[in-house]
DNA sequence: TTAAACTTTGCAATTGAGTTGCAGTATATT
DNA sequence: AATATACTGCAACTCAATTGCAAAGTTTAA
């Protein structure tokens, strides 16, 4: 885990500076995508503006994708091996409308959707909204 | 469609107040969803907060729902006959990231989703992004 | 190895959607 | 009409996201 942060963003040629290194191992520790509050509280000595473009420059790089759960922050999660952030990559989400936690639904693909004549699919955003188990 | 504002207010229990009316036709006029904003420039000579009020009592009152179609701004559309902005009646919807335009996708159910053991659904948010027939 | 060029960072300030407090106006009730 | 209740418009505020800018750090080239 130490080392890991370092590989990804070699792989993903992103030049490993001290603020990223700092956001993707925190992003890797934390299972659950994380808002940029989040990581702000989490890395209580870095500066906002500086995780939020470390978040912008990884998305460019496919590092992290980003997830709109409607909380009203966006939420970021480490791009799984492999995971080119394409439409069929994505998996739902789960809001917890009470606890503000966001879950990865992982068991359920999401299925080919129909779009008219010449829409082109670019990216999805599948949110679940309710109470999660530890609320309901 | 002169009527009609008044009848949906008057079955969905709602004082039929100025600026009520003029919001809902607004929304009965333009089929796709609008947003604060865009019905703010619609209806040039209503306060925002008037009309952000209206909607309030709207989607309380299932006059309209909300969605979250990641352009940053909630839009709202009319609940169709029958609607009770249960999950079920939920649909896809497709955000064109260039014109911004949002479409409902009538076509595609959404399917019945396995949730974790104990979690309850409440909504859902399901959006495509990618480029509208116009723009691509 | 030093100077120039480029990248990254931290701070402060701005944007923009959403929201609220409050006082004035309109509408309904007694 | 007098009182209560609901609605509206204005101004101000919140809060996440974003940007401008200068300082600090890093790389490149002479």
């Amino acid at each position: 885990m130490m080392e890991k942060a370092e590989e990804i963003l070699k792989i993903k040629d992103v030049n490993p500076t001290a603020v990223r290194i700092l956001v993707l191992r925190y992003l890797l520790e934390h299972l659950k995508p994380q808002s940029l509050k989040d990581i702000e509280k989490g890395l209580m000595h870095t500066d906002r503006s500086s995780i939020f473009r470390s978040l912008k420059t990884f998305e460019e790089k496919k590092v992290v994708h980003s997830i709109e759960d409607g909380s009203g922050m966006i939420k970021y999660a480490v791009c799984p091996t492999g995971c080119n952030c394409d439409p069929q990559d994505l998996h739902y989400h789960f809001y917890c409308t009470k606890c503000s936690y966001t879950y990865c639904l992982l068991d359920n693909p999401i299925p080919i959707i129909k779009l008219p004549q010449n829409f082109k699919m670019q990216r999805a955003n599948m949110v679940v909204k309710g109470l999660c188990n530890k609320c309901s």
